[in-house]
DNA sequence: ATCAGTTGTTTTATTAGCAAAACATCGGTT
DNA sequence: AACCGATGTTTTGCTAATAAAACAACTGAT
């Protein structure tokens, strides 16, 4: 039978055979560091500076928490620290968040101008799938939802149409399988 | 400035003052318990049956983790125990299964036939998101994939402009923000 | 200068999820 | 009967992510 697990069910434990090709990569990003991360940066706008407090509160953990989880980042090389224990994104760490914010903006433009789904939920899934998304996902995700919300008249005809049929149904069900 | 966390960013630990309203329901489904649900359904299609050593094989982790996780979905009622020790959903296991599997569907297709994104690629990224999707999104999300993939014209015509657009790139990069 | 509040760290403990290894059980061979 | 293999469980240990509490260091007001 097939095999029936996908890219990355293990939430810790050793590498893995076949995780040996990226040994030294670790490029994995949870949704914890996902949040570390654009903690800082979105701080850094607000307030012109992130402390680890300051994250912690951001995030509601404890200073503890945040403390610890920051080390590592520190030590990732995804945050740097200022001499006076200001935080800061490195260029990794940059990198990083504009790629994770990108997907979480057209994630959410997707659900809520596209699907009509209300701000809250449309902020909600995107915030946990964002960090998810692969490269390319989030590249043609861009491109589509850029083409479907332009003024092509082919794009507006297709959505006005989508949203009359929608509002026909209004008590939709959610059925199985078989899409 | 705002809240920077969503829904559920805590891994572990314990309830916390906004989680009470929902204390016994517990119905948080993460990317583990969705496997080891999935897989026990596939088995049954497949083999007929699902015994710990066989749902251990299939995401191939020891037979150990199975057992200490599937103890743990029989506790939450999920999974029932044969007298013989063999293994099946409750009703509460099969609607989550179905949901799942329904929201894996149709993100797959999405990815797959619309965004042109190679099956392999598509699967994983359905395979990571598929247990985060709330029922609103899942729902909305069939209902526009039914549609762009239907006989419709306004959809016909729109898809094939959006490929066509899709060609003319090829080299495309992956911008930042301001989507 | 003292005292209170804020900040950062460390230590201890918890949960989820895994591996590895030891163990017990059952079933079929020989 | 003895053995082997497959199966299921338990124990121990690991990582990530959290809380909680103790602690140290700095900051500011009085």
């Amino acid at each position: 039978m097939a095999k029936l697990s996908c890219a990355n069910i293990r939430g810790g434990g050793h590498m893995m055979v076949s995780d040996v090709w990226k040994e030294y990569e670790s490029n994995e990003i949870s949704h914890s560091v996902a949040h570390h991360l654009t903690a800082i940066h979105e701080l850094m706008d607000d307030l012109g500076y992130a402390r680890v407090s300051d994250v912690a509160r951001a995030l509601e953990i404890t200073r503890g928490s945040a403390s610890l989880t920051l080390k590592a980042l520190k030590a990732r090389g995804l945050v740097v620290e200022d001499h006076n224990k200001f935080l800061k994104l490195s260029e990794d760490g940059r990198r990083i968040v504009d790629s994770i914010l990108a997907k979480r903006a057209v994630v959410r433009k997707f659900l809520n101008e596209v699907l009509k789904l209300d701000e809250h939920q449309a902020e909600v899934d995107a915030c946990k799938v964002e960090h998810l998304l692969s490269a390319q996902t989030g590249g043609q995700l861009l491109h589509f939802v850029r083409f479907l919300l332009s003024d092509d008249p082919t794009a507006r005809q297709f959505l006005s149409e989508f949203w009359s049929r929608l509002d026909q149904k209004e008590e939709w069900q959610w059925p199985v399988q078989d899409v």
